[in-house]
DNA sequence: TGTATTTTTCTTGTCGACAAAAAGTCGGCA
DNA sequence: TGCCGACTTTTTGTCGACAAGAAAAATACA
């Protein structure tokens, strides 16, 4: 009789993913900063559910290379490698330029629909100046278009590639909020036309621009000097 | 005092990497064919471990996509998708090229050797006329030429990819183990010396002919009619 | 005899507890 | 006072058992 209120909390299963969504989106929006050690005991309590099914979530998220397990010792959110940056944006903008040309190629009627309605979204985030929600939106879009490329293998190495990079540029973004890329918004707008007209060529290059502006765009924030005594007479 | 021999089987937290990686290798070599239930019990018997760390090596396998598991009822090998062919083979393609361009442009001296051991493995392969460890030593030079091109995430992709097409061919192999492509021993040589001379559009237009010669290869072993009667008159 | 429904069985998902490994702590000794 | 070693604590890895869900079997009914 009284053990009837636990039994409804979690359908069977669901458990898992929840917690694996909960922890994913936490950890790429830096809500848990890299380095942040992830308790086992902690998060069964937190989630009211056995180390078991926690576990689970966790062996999901460290095959994705968000956590880092030191075996026997601990397990932590994984950091964000700045030696590897180059190898990043190499199969980002290798990503961006392949999933455009596949969705101006191989496209349907309503991967359009799905694109436009992401790219609606990305308008309301510019609009409202909200740089997190850029980032996001940004993200679903180039997904969106991905997808319309019909090419698995791509979508998953894009996913990952992406949010990544909302990772790094969480890290950047408070110093920096007013620096709004409003131009993206109208390469979105080129993008998809060049998809309608199954123009892969013209796809491919303004993928590839749009990559460079990307990626120059995070490193600007990364080597931004904020050094204020630079001037300072020694 | 009985217990002592069952302590020293596993040291403590290798058996779910030992389960992970013999299951793995039996997929690929379709020792276990796609649809084949995986009983986690019958696992737990043959490993001599609980199912708990059983179902952790099955959880990194259904992560990589090696595995399917449908919710509360079974858990099966993933089967492989003819129909998505076409996308494999431009991933894969693609994955061949990037790979050696970048190896072409970014190896060290030590990646050489390291590429020519697999070379010899592969030439001892085809000198045996062995079709399958001719499929894995391929798979081997070929990761190996990915990491001297320095990139995790092509590295990675090219690995799953390399590793589902070994289960492709191992599909075919028996029924045509007298068609072997020795062409491939001198395609290698000629992709080796281009890396050596950091000729990347060489490296590159090799590679793209060595993707479309095997993935011509996996074609016309699916597409080969074997049908022994379709001369018979009726 | 065929179909619908209940019962049984089998497999997965979850749990609480125990064991091993490592880090931290404390005390002893030079 | 500083370093080494044994003890304690904490956290992970593993285990056996139980519960829930779905398929298979058995039963009832038309």
């Amino acid at each position: 009789m009284e053990e009837t209120e636990r039994q409804q909390l979690h359908r069977r299963g669901s458990g898992v993913s929840t917690v694996y969504e909960t922890l994913r989106n936490e950890i790429i929006e830096l809500k848990l900063p890299p380095g942040s050690p992830i308790d086992e005991q902690h998060l069964s309590d937190r989630f009211a559910l056995s180390r078991t099914p926690i576990r689970e979530a966790l062996v999901r998220l460290a095959a994705e290379g968000l956590i880092t397990t030191l075996t026997n010792r601990a397990t932590i959110v994984s950091n964000i490698d700045f030696l590897g940056l180059p190898e990043f944006f190499d199969a980002l903008t290798l990503m961006y330029r392949v999933t455009t040309r596949l969705a101006a190629s191989n496209h349907a009627e309503g991967d359009i629909v799905a694109i436009r309605v992401q790219q609606k979204a990305f308008e309301v985030a510019v609009a409202n100046r909200d740089v997190l929600g850029m980032i996001a939106t940004n993200r679903d879009f180039h997904i969106a278009v991905a997808q319309a490329g019909r090419n698995r293998y791509y979508v998953e190495l894009f996913t990952r590639l992406l949010d990544e990079g909302r990772r790094i540029l969480r890290l950047y973004y408070s110093s920096f909020n007013d620096v709004l890329p409003r131009q993206y918004v109208g390469e979105h707008e080129e993008m998809i036309q060049a998809i309608i007209n199954r123009d892969v060529s013209l796809a491919d290059s303004l993928a590839s621009a749009h990559a460079d502006q990307i990626v120059r765009q995070i490193r600007s924030y990364i080597t931004a000097d904020s050094r204020q005594n630079a001037g300072l007479a020694l």
